[in-house]
DNA sequence: CGACACCTTGAAGAGGTTCAAGAAATGTGG
DNA sequence: CCACATTTCTTGAACCTCTTCAAGGTGTCG
């Protein structure tokens, strides 16, 4: 489902060790190159397109109004907020959540470095969730209109922004069959292998992971209490199949969780 | 949520009663005019941009390649198919749905007329789901190509493809919100309340409908089984909240059905 | 008119929730 | 740096909602 992206960061320790990363590339370099650029930037394979022009690339470099710093449980923006830009995850975890108006709320997705938020307001000009960083997180603020007017005139940027958008829908149509159709067991090991697969693919481990959530966000997202969430983790562990001390997670067999996602199949 | 469309179709009832549906506009007009021509469309309203000029109306009616009818219970696409083409609904009801490896699926949602279906092909140019007529149907074709050629051109068209995408991404939220956080009742609640709402933007009434889909298949959208479905219906009908005759519903207490969804605010 | 798909209802059972209590980790202020 | 407050996590027991299995009814279409 998720492309398979060959990325290598410089310090593949930081989404798990946020506070205890080494200064960035920016950071460390020149003022002159402390202008934001996604040209340079490390995760360009995440959120821009591939095979464009160096012209391309330099006009690209103007999507990227700034960069903001998010305290940890901080709201980037919140339903109601009026719309303006897209944000592009440089560090740190966030979770959407909507609420109905009598007070119930659902997280609608975990995001990591390389992907975007905010594309629920494009439609009324609002936003209509809330996105919270789970850790300090940094994003680039990218003017939609900007977005809009660029993408009209370099092809690949226009596609790719259909693309990231009809991801997102085919996303959340794979959380829909979760919700819709799993049992407790296979809704936390469907969220576990996705986790760890989108890690993966960030430079990290295949078998550890550190929850930036906690059990009672992990069970908003699955469409289960908190109590759940914790005894079927504790299942697992009776199992052999992960190890859990607190958020550290490790998992101990990678094919068990998949057979109990995919019953038929891996049997 | 859905924007307020004042819709006055020239045949209110086609929609619940396609089999004695009139000919169509188009039907009846003289060769010429029966080529495709959204600007003639009596659906404009619903699945384009308001406020164009003539000239961009003439060019955006070069979007249409063709249409196509699709008898009841066939696919207009499958999951696994190459990616081309949106389809703009004209008549008839489809549902979307997706599968699991090991068979169980999940209808992902409902499209009537003026919505866009196929979304979900453009991240990998293959289809992730199936799109089904729920009754004899009839999709405008739209090149995917042309669109995005076109959408460089044309701003409010641009603009209106984004809207689209992003008015999809927030209705999937509204459904994780009901999949994850809402009882059987509530569930049933707000589906009916949302297709008499959507149903009632197109012109019809607001208290009667016609569900184009079995038991089993609201059963799936809701994440409930189909004896559930069955038995929540029977029990509305005993509170007086509805009449159910088969697949024809009139709902007598709309007030009630808004207080099964959201108990503190209507309480 | 008979076959088939669809719907309803009952009874028993499973899976998840709720309520409650305590343990472990985390953060805060002195 | 420690004591205390707070948040987060775990586990148990009773309960409840929804599912499962089963049987019969209703409607529809060739």
């Amino acid at each position: 489902m998720l492309d398979a992206i060959k990325y290598r960061g410089d310090n593949a320790s930081h989404a798990l060790a946020p506070e205890a990363q080494a200064p960035t590339q920016a950071q460390r370099m020149s003022p002159q190159s402390l202008k934001v650029a996604c040209s340079n930037c490390n995760l360009r394979e995440l959120c821009m397109p591939l095979g464009l022009s160096t012209d391309e690339l330099n006009r690209i470099d103007d999507l990227v109004a700034l960069r903001r710093k998010i305290k940890r449980g901080v709201a980037l923006f919140r339903n109601g907020d009026t719309f303006t830009s897209l944000f592009a995850i440089r560090t740190g975890v966030f979770k959407t959540c909507v609420a109905t108006e009598d007070g119930r709320d659902q997280v609608t997705g975990f995001q990591m470095a390389g992907e975007i938020i905010g594309l629920d307001g494009i439609v009324n000009d609002h936003h209509t969730c809330d996105a919270v960083a789970l850790e300090d997180a940094e994003v680039c603020v990218m003017p939609f209109n900007r977005i809009e007017e660029l993408s009209r005139e370099v092809n690949a940027l226009q596609h790719h922004v259909h693309k990231i958008m009809s991801r997102e829908i085919v996303r959340e149509h794979g959380v829909m069959l979760l919700l819709g159709s799993m049992r407790a067991e296979e809704r936390l090991a469907a969220f576990l292998l996705n986790l760890v697969q989108r890690l993966h693919a960030r430079g990290f481990s295949q078998s550890e992971l550190t929850l930036r959530m906690t059990r009672e966000e992990i069970g908003s997202y699955l469409g289960m209490k908190l109590e759940t969430v914790s005894r079927t983790f504790s299942k697992f562990v009776e199992d052999g199949t992960v190890e859990v001390k607190q958020r550290h997670i490790r998992i101990l067999n990678t094919d068990a969780l998949k057979r109990i996602v995919n019953p038929q199949v891996c049997l």
